[in-house]
DNA sequence: GGTCACCTGCACGAAATCTGCACATCCCAT
DNA sequence: ATGGGATGTGCAGATTTCGTGCAGGTGACC
């Protein structure tokens, strides 16, 4: 679990940063907004504390920056308590903030605390396919970052499709993936939700997404761009 | 600043109460487990001081139950030094505990020393969801600055949903989140306070501000302005 | 004792979804 | 080219899930 330091203090540089490896995580630090971006991108950090006050560069405007590209966790360190303001009243997105001075235990807390949520609501595994992505908990999909609202049963197929987007899937393996081994479920029941869903991809500007391989089963499609 | 003192010892409910008086708090006392949950939802205490010896509901457990609804700095009474470990174990999120029997004025200094800390960081992260704004010592809840008056269970609700504002949280994981896991509540209870809470949302002039997705769940509706 | 706000959950209607039939269409081997 | 099995489609009844009105219950407070 890695996370990016971000403060022209040298010295709360390394206070941070031995309270954090203490506590079982990688730190890279950075001591200006330019550096904080490059390593962001290089490291992919699990969270990123970020000080307002920086030189050149602010916090505010990395924090902007990133949340450009990622969804990663800022926490945000400040001194002054006008700056939290400034941190809440833009929707920055900022996950957190810890005013100066502050206690590491308290940091780290928060750190936990952040990263703890940040999974559990899924960071998993994300399934994608072509300009597909189905998110781990399993329940939103989106095209191109279009979200589209499918059915429970439509879900089902989609992700038993998506999980082998190479494969060839047979009727009968797909409605055991939906309903469980054995279901009196007919197959043409299985074309409906397929029209179903394939008229919603098509919707999103997909409407080759699934394939059908005459006599064998059926098949995530290629992306044509 | 009001506290919530629990333990079924009244002599000892008596004992506190009158030291933390002294000390310039409000007092706010419970017996039971039950009892605890009800008063702290109502009351919103700023700390809560909890016996891990109670009967039925013990301290333990409603420390969980707290944890699931709000982050109030919980400091537990504990009678018997095993007990330490399990509380320090199960990472319940105490703040700190006192072993009985205890000076009064140690109690005190104990609490002094966690609302300092509590306050002096700010009051921890602020939800926020299109207008929607809930801090998270969270009891109020502002949409567009208007403060809305929710009850304990509505809160509980949104503030669920705004932790994870895209995802689609189930029926189950909801009433997971309010009442603790394993709730024997009904599914059409949590509609009677998803009808209100949607009421209120709706006069302040969000109506869309909770989706149903049906057959999976609830989730954030996207700000329409 | 009485009022009030809140929580809980049942009954019932509404809405969304699921299912599969009848029939059209497509694919491929003959 | 053509016949037959495999697949797609329109449609409507069955089923599941959801929303709402309403009433009983609890503790807080007067």
């Amino acid at each position: 679990m890695k996370i990016l330091v971000v403060d022209d203090d040298p010295r709360l540089r390394e206070l941070v940063s031995i309270t954090l490896e203490r506590a079982g995580y990688q730190v890279v630090t950075a001591r200006d907004g330019q550096m904080a971006l490059t390593h962001a991108a290089r490291e992919t950090p699990a969270l990123v504390v970020l000080d307002v006050g920086l030189p050149e560069l602010d916090g505010l405007e990395v924090c902007r920056r990133l949340r450009a590209r990622s969804d990663v966790p800022i926490l945000f360190l400040t001194a002054r308590d006008d700056e939290v303001d400034r941190i809440l009243g833009l929707e920055l997105g900022a996950d957190d903030y810890v005013t100066k001075p502050f206690s590491p235990r308290e940091l780290a807390a928060r750190i936990k605390a952040i990263l703890k949520r940040s999974q559990s609501q899924g960071n998993g595994p994300v399934l994608r396919h072509g300009p597909l992505e189905l998110d781990a908990t399993g329940h939103t999909v989106r095209v191109d970052g279009a979200a589209l609202t499918l059915t429970a049963t439509e879900l089902s197929i989609l992700r038993r499709l998506m999980q082998t987007p190479q494969a060839i899937v047979s009727r009968p393996q797909l409605i055991d993936a939906i309903y469980g081994a054995g279901s009196p479920v007919a197959d043409r029941t299985l074309d409906s939700h397929l029209r179903n869903l394939r008229r919603k991809l098509g919707e999103q500007g997909w409407a080759g997404a699934i394939d059908t391989v005459h006599g064998i089963g059926l098949r995530m499609g290629q992306w044509p761009g």
